[in-house]
DNA sequence: GTTCTAGAAC
DNA sequence: GTTCTAGAAC
């Protein structure tokens, strides 16, 4: 969030609004005002708190000149030993050394001094985050809660240890493809290391339910735990705010959450839950890849708060062991309403057969827009899950000619037709430069002499980028006709996707024999610009004058590009793949793959990319979703 | 997907 | 004056 603030500062010389989710805006002048405020926050101990609100705003001047010499400064070969202060990661040279460790570095911004993000990490136990350990499980659907009733409602943090443990060893032994995660913001969490010791204790199965640091509004991008549902702490009339878990599930959320939560239930009463399917509009939903928000309220202790058990804790445990309980049930009914009609019903209607947000069927595009984004023949919707893709394949067909006749003042329904054609994956709306690779997938013998057809078979083609945006990029392009992008897969396609993934890995394999310092990912655009479905497996030096561009960069540094693991594995669990196709994301900031530092355009990134030799983010590094040459030689012995 | 180019940023 | 981006055309 921060950082598309500071883009759009870059940009458009606006300041921040405390509207956009802030809870404090420094204004500061010069390099003093910045150290004095980078001082101030350093200072901060757990316990305490700044005022909210904005300070320090002299005038509404331009914001663009102190970005400007921030770079300027970062860009500078003289590096200011000194202090340290201001020593930005983009200003080590290749070979000084680097005073934190490579975990420590991993999220290191260029817009924040070492010292102060070193604090900052210490602060937040961010430091501890990226080591933790997350098992793999590619069938099981994840549900992440944090601790009931412990935090506001002062429940006996040893009794509720208890109870966790124990409602979800019950779930963990009834339900084999599913698993339990209780999260909890600080590393020094009490309630977490209870309940890890009593979870060990009981020789629970350590992949089912595990405990994790972290945000449960940020799971995936800080933690690279990909859950499919939310639990949240909610009050009673089930509104925002409060603080805690509450705010920020409903901040972190959007609006979304707060109509979808009133279209299920007006209140709550302890010991019971609500489920909701987030909107697919959702931050949550399109970052994190969380589908549901299963709201939750557990017995009060506080005696400050409404309907207090004043110690009660007979009652008070049962409560909260029924909390627990209709948390889990509801989320094993997510998943089992959908197998079981998955089952059921005939392959056209599968994938639609989740539970769809009401607010999904809802969605409105920018109304003046469509016409126009019609006649252009521009494509996609900005957002769409994959499923109302196919809904909108599907519905699209019955009418789907003329539809530059929609008036860009017509009646909701019909410019909700117009979008809807709009969206429909037809040869029409692929414009004559996109057919290319489905051109050379259906007649790859027209394209042998070109030598850059590098195999194929009945299922696929390999094929050279023709314009490569690293020094290896191949494309493995599917044959099927019909399946133009990820959109359209369903879990008849997983076979395919699997050969796909694996002869993938063979060109990775070749490559990296050819030279043992490439380093390859594999994986799909969300929203892909040319038809014809195709895995990318590109090496990540991004080492090529093909790489001219934020979207470029974007598309293949950002959660816009899918790993192939990680789709294959939806598509299995769940029949469809999470596509991520907000359309900022192709215009987010520059940002380095591998230590995240900031850059102002592509020609510095990629000087600064030539050279990084941090870690890559913890997300990757687990599984095999970078194969380098030590993922085949571990093969190989 | 790329190319071209106006105009902003430097 | 040169570099760079972003939007339109294809």
């Amino acid at each position: 969030m921060a950082a598309m603030v500071v883009n759009r500062m870059l940009k458009k010389l606006e300041t921040p609004l405390l509207t956009e989710g802030f809870s404090r805006i420094m204004f500061c002048k010069d390099d003093d005002d910045i150290k004095q405020a980078v001082d101030m926050y350093c200072a901060l101990g757990p316990s305490h708190s700044l005022a909210s609100g904005v300070f320090g705003q002299k005038s509404k001047g331009p914001v663009q000149s102190g970005i400007t010499k921030f770079f300027k400064k970062a860009d500078t070969s003289s590096v200011e030993k000194s202090s340290g202060t201001k020593l930005t990661s983009s200003e080590r040279k290749p070979g000084q050394k680097n005073p934190l460790s490579k975990q420590e570095n991993l999220e290191a911004g260029g817009t924040c001094s070492m010292e102060v993000e070193k604090k900052l990490n210490n602060m937040n136990g961010n430091e501890e985050r990226s080591k933790q350990i997350v098992p793999a499980d590619i069938n099981s659907s994840t549900l992440a809660f944090p601790s009931i009733s412990t935090a506001d409602f002062q429940f006996d943090l040893e009794r509720a240890s208890d109870i966790i443990v124990d409602a979800a060893t019950e779930f963990v032994q009834k339900h084999d493809n599913m698993r339990l995660v209780l999260v909890d913001l600080s590393q020094k969490s009490r309630i977490l290391s209870l309940v890890k010791d009593k979870a060990a204790k009981k020789s629970i199965d350590s992949s089912r339910f595990f405990t994790f640091v972290g945000d449960i509004t940020q799971l995936h991008s800080k933690g690279g735990l990909q859950c499919n549902a939310i639990a949240n702490a909610a009050n009673w009339r089930l509104k925002p705010g409060g603080g805690g878990v509450n705010a920020a599930i409903f901040n972190a959320a959007g609006e979304g959450l707060q109509h979808a939560t009133k279209e299920c239930a007006d209140t709550l009463r302890p010991g019971s839950s609500v489920t909701v399917p987030l909107p697919s509009t959702s931050p949550l939903r399109q970052r994190e890849g969380v589908t549901h928000v299963i709201h939750v309220l557990g017995p009060n202790m506080n005696p400050m708060r409404p309907d207090c058990l004043k110690n009660d804790y007979t009652q008070g445990c049962k409560i909260l062991h029924d909390a627990y309980n209709s948390l889990f049930e509801n989320f094993a009914s997510i998943f089992q309403s959908y197998t079981g009609k998955q089952n059921d019903e005939t392959s056209s209607k599968k994938s639609a057969s989740r539970v769809i947000s009401p607010t999904d069927s809802k969605m409105k595009r920018e109304d003046s827009h469509d016409s126009e984004r019609t006649k252009k023949c521009k494509l996609p919707p900005p957002i769409l899950t994959s499923r109302q893709h196919q809904e909108r394949k599907g519905t699209s067909t019955l009418n789907y000619h003329d539809n530059t006749m929609v008036p860009s003042d017509a009646p909701s329904q019909a410019r909700e037709e117009g979008s809807k054609r709009n969206g429909a994956v037809t040869n029409k709306s692929w414009g004559s430069w996109a057919q290319a690779l489905y051109e050379v997938a259906m007649h790859p013998e027209k394209y042998k002499n070109s030598n850059s057809i590098l195999e194929v078979s009945d299922e696929l083609v390999v094929l050279k980028d023709l314009y490569p945006k690293a020094k290896k990029h191949v494309l493995v392009i599917s044959r099927t006709d019909g399946l133009d992008s990820l959109a359209d897969v369903n879990k008849e396609h997983l076979s395919l996707l699997r050969s796909m993934h694996s002869v993938g890995v063979k060109w990775a394999q070749k490559f990296v024999e050819e030279d043992a310092s490439l380093i390859f990912r594999l994986g799909y655009h969300s929203v892909p610009s040319m038809r014809q479905l195709h895995l990318h497996v590109i090496s990540q030096d991004f080492n090529s004058p093909g790489l001219k561009n934020k979207k470029h960069w974007n598309s293949f540094t950002s959660v816009f590009f899918l790993d192939s693991l990680d789709v294959m594995e939806e598509i299995d669990q769940h029949g469809s793949a999470a596509i991520s196709s907000d359309e900022k994301l192709l215009a987010m900031e520059l940002r380095c793959h591998r230590c995240r530092s900031a850059h102002p355009n592509i020609p510095k990134l990629k000087s600064h990319i030539s050279s990084c030799k941090s870690s890559f983010p913890a997300h990757l590094l687990k599984k095999d979703k970078l194969l380098s040459a030590s993922t085949f030689s571990m093969d190989c012995t």
